[in-house]
DNA sequence: GCGTACGGAGTGAGTGCTCACTCCGTCAAG
DNA sequence: CTTGACGGAGTGAGCACTCACTCCGTACGC
């Protein structure tokens, strides 16, 4: 098994450990469930913080869900795409969050780390590529819209990665509450009460 | 002084400690921090998880947030309200997300935890208040309003909480934009296009 | 084809260290 | 003098990481 095979098979076995321990998950604990020796792990991984390392790039990797978010067709109206968008998104923050906020604790440090920066390492990028493909999802519609698609993304992407629990509707989920209190307000129409 | 105090003392002291290295932080340097001997924290915690879980109540705490909330006045317009129940939302949330992301990090165990309830600790109360007190705040333009106060307290939560970034317009600070977009939606309006 | 030497992936008991927790000498208050 | 809070060295458990060894696929000489 080449060693590239074998990082992604440790790191596989380890994000469930992970996202459920955090960084006190043991390395024999990883080994176990890998099915390998414990050696095997620093064969390839130089320590345990390389290894964390790891799980945290594939936990955030964006890549499935800027996959998804590309996939939704641009001549769906807004509303429709956000809702596609939303649903694509929150299963990716559903699969992250655990893995990203248990690695936070444990002061999980970086190797070079002098300690100040606050998120230097590549958290950012993938949150602003995130940000970036949702930005570009409403750009078609930046006419119709008073705030910026950049500020828009911002606030939908805080909207659907809210943590507190939204009840659904009758008729409705709750993504698709969102993404309509999101484009048409709270308030009721003033001049036109339609449904 | 009596065990009460201790117990504060010694929360105070390792609240920011544990902010910032989650539950790794060890007994030893909280003990320096408070200024005390490593024994006196086991005289009055009965473990260090006792303690992780003091500081993590002690950090959720909604009451100071709970009372600026209650200090809003409803005869305030309901936008000028929300932006000042989210400044207020804010720099509670900015307190208490390290300490929590970080405990929940290191696998921070609830002592009885049979492992599948996801939140069946004080967060959830903790949470439920805080909604509650954010409902309250907007029950009185529930006729004005199209989704109800339940849902309206839930979204503006997520979007306060928003960890995204959201770099401030020209004239208006993030937290009044969200409001804004909250109340009146993305769209501009159809008929009047009022400022 | 067959036997043998080689290399390197894999292993897991061992090692040293860190840390939660204990225990007892000290000291101040009553 | 007695009582009990307090400190901090001590202790044992558990961890990350190492290293001497095994095992097996491959290549080469015959």
């Amino acid at each position: 098994m080449s060693p590239e095979q074998r990082r992604e098979m440790i790191v596989a076995a380890a994000l469930p450990l992970v996202a459920e321990q955090g960084a006190a998950v043991t390395t024999s604990q990883i080994a176990r469930a890998a099915g390998i020796g414990e050696g095997t792990i620093f064969r390839v991984f130089a320590d345990k913080d390389e290894l964390l390392d790891a799980c945290m790039a594939e936990a955030m990797n964006p890549g499935h869900v800027l996959r998804e978010l590309a996939s939704i067709s641009l001549d769906d109206p807004l509303d429709a795409r956000l809702v596609q968008a939303a649903e694509a998104l929150r299963a990716h923050t559903d699969r992250i969050g655990t893995v990203i906020g248990a690695l936070h604790a444990s002061g999980h440090r970086r190797p070079r780390g002098n300690g100040d920066r606050p998120a230097p390492d590549g958290r950012r990028a993938s949150m602003d590529a995130t940000l970036d493909a949702v930005r570009e999802l409403i750009e078609p519609d930046r006419a119709a819209l008073r705030p910026s698609p950049e500020t828009l993304a911002s606030v939908f992407l805080g909207m659907v990665s809210n943590r507190y629990h939204l009840v659904a509707g009758e008729s409705r989920t709750p993504l698709e509450e969102i993404v309509d209190i999101l484009l048409h307000g709270a308030f009721k129409a003033p001049e036109n009460a339609a449904t």
